[in-house]
DNA sequence: AAATTATGTGTAACCGATTACGCATAATGG
DNA sequence: CCATTATGCGTAATCGGTTACACATAATTT
């Protein structure tokens, strides 16, 4: 591999000069850039980046860290994040946390040493105080922290699960039942608390119908056999997301409840899992690429001493109807 | 950030012992080794990792390009390959190719300039001659090159169609189809061959049971559709992946067709998908997070000379039966 | 007891870029 | 016409490590 020394050499200039054409820093003779180039192209140089990132305390390298990026909802944000980051000159490292606290912290120390610029955390469990110790640029994604300087990206939780609520209700379901999320999640709550917003004052509203989960598919489907053994007359289902309502339509299936006569379902998120069951679930989705891409923008913003507009984004969620609920 | 140098002058011992003691290169006298570690631990200095990389030539990090993490295939692949590299103190950098051998190569390239000690290239558009030019160690993960030089890891895939066809054979089956992969991947090819080295011999087949695809479950449904329209008396399909037999699993369900009643359906890959679609899907499952796994060893071998024993393995796979078969 | 070998440590070059500083010369202004 | 300012380029320090080499002393061999 040609250095720019090397370069140098053969054009007849300094090392200075080659890294004034390289970064179009300085003032340049063009006869002179002319010779540059030309010697840049006959060793096919190409500058060496780890010594670049030394000298400039910069490696155009973010990490990206999700809980696991098996797990259906996270390589949508992870390629939304890569595909900006590539955009902009930025290569993106991936880490998996297995939602463990100590894993995530140790991951960002080993990012750090290796003079990472910046990092997304996909649904930490960190706090707010935790993440500021980071001392590097950080977005925080899908999950919001109590705290108002550190950037975050998510999605209306509340508001849409009040309407997705209200749909079904609007759908006919006369005693409609939720699947929350887990409990120290934030977005579980709001998800919930939107729920009960809608439900809370009706006459056959009653704490039975929140049954508690964890996310995923195997626990919703116990969780869902043994509400509907006990409140059969449930029509109508809300899961804090895609996973768990697919666990409640594979209970159901199980039962030999039709779907969506018998019972309505509405999950949360989006993902395509979503179009691979039968029924096709009908869910409140999250914009989960523009999610990615706008915390991979707002990261490349701080890294870049930009100022942000603002610091904490909560995207519109939209209802895709399918056929885990009638069409009216 | 402190650097070696204020370790050195706390200690009161030169750089090089600072170095020594950090990579227990050389020796050092005992009470030496603790002055030096105590001011580390006082300073709470961490070597930087960008620093050491350029005398080294060497970053512990590498790349994983893979077609598109969205394809259910690869996040088990990626989780896989992280976790070894994890655990050997690599980082890995994500690169989406989208099948693109320009972006491949591009990618390649950028990693190369950033001192990547080796890649990772899943499911590669790539020829063998291509991929020596790179002049890193790389290990080719799901698609054999034709190349006796570069380390690769596959599975079964003929013997693997032959066995999920011969099942379907003995499930009962008399008319059983194929939706093959797409035609320039070598493996889609492999899984066809061996579902046509049964077959072929039989009274029944004839070539319009073979269908092509793109490994896509959209693609899969539609073709099923006009299948099963043109052969009514289809009774077993064996895909050339589980999303499109998925797809398939689709089209029956859309003609209520009653699955596995009269029609039984194997798939080919293993991935969790199958297990979120009602019924269940019967496949043949590759071993994916132990090829990522076998993958990433080898690279780590590769990248720190050791020899390799085999060049290329062939992974056994495992029919998994659920319910898009009967139980016999 | 002399010759080796093992142990312990420091100096300074090196990895390959960036950039502050200095010094020319050319162009422009008053 | 002299003072500025703009243009053009090179020298050498710097980023923060690793390591070849040199040198000293201690432990073993012969």
């Amino acid at each position: 591999m040609a250095t720019i020394r090397d370069v140098s050499k053969l054009a007849g200039v300094s090392v200075a000069t080659v890294s004034r054409v390289l970064n179009r820093s300085g003032y340049v003779h063009e006869e002179t850039e002319r010779k540059v180039l030309r010697a840049i192209k006959e060793l096919s140089y190409t500058p060496n980046f780890v010594a670049r990132s030394l000298s400039n305390k910069k490696t155009s390298t973010i990490g990206l860290m999700v809980p696991d990026i098996t797990n259906p909802f996270f390589p949508e944000l992870a390629r939304a994040v890569e595909d900006v980051m590539q955009l902009y000159g930025y290569t993106t490292i991936l880490g998996n946390s297995d939602e463990s606290v100590e894993k995530e912290k140790q991951y960002v120390e080993v990012l750090k040493q290796r003079y990472i610029d910046g990092v997304i955390l996909a649904s930490t469990a960190l706090t707010a105080d935790e993440v500021h110790k980071f001392g590097v640029p950080v977005v925080v994604l899908d999950r919001a922290l109590t705290s108002d300087t550190i950037p975050m990206v998510t999605s209306k939780n509340r508001e849409g699960a009040r309407e997705a609520t209200r749909f079904l209700l609007a759908q006919g379901c006369r005693k409609i039942a939720h699947l929350r999320g887990p409990a120290q999640l934030l977005n579980a709550d709001e998800r919930c608390q939107g729920y009960l917003d809608i439900v809370e004052q009706t006459d056959w509203f009653h704490p039975g119908l929140v049954v508690a989960g964890n996310y995923e598919m195997k626990q919703a489907t116990d969780a869902t056999l043994a509400l509907l053994k006990k409140y059969p007359d449930i029509d109508g289902i809300f899961a804090g997301n895609d996973m768990m309502a697919i666990g409640a339509l594979r209970a159901a299936q199980i039962l030999g409840i039709s779907i969506p006569d018998k019972l309505a379902i509405v999950g949360y998120d989006g993902i395509t899992m979503g179009e691979v069951v039968y029924p096709e679930l009908t869910t409140m989705a999250q914009p989960i690429y523009d999610m990615g891409a706008l915390a991979a923008r707002m990261l490349i913003k701080m890294i870049e001493k930009q100022p942000l507009d603002t610091l904490y984004y909560e995207l519109d969620v939209q209802l895709i109807e399918r056929g885990t609920t009638r069409k009216v």
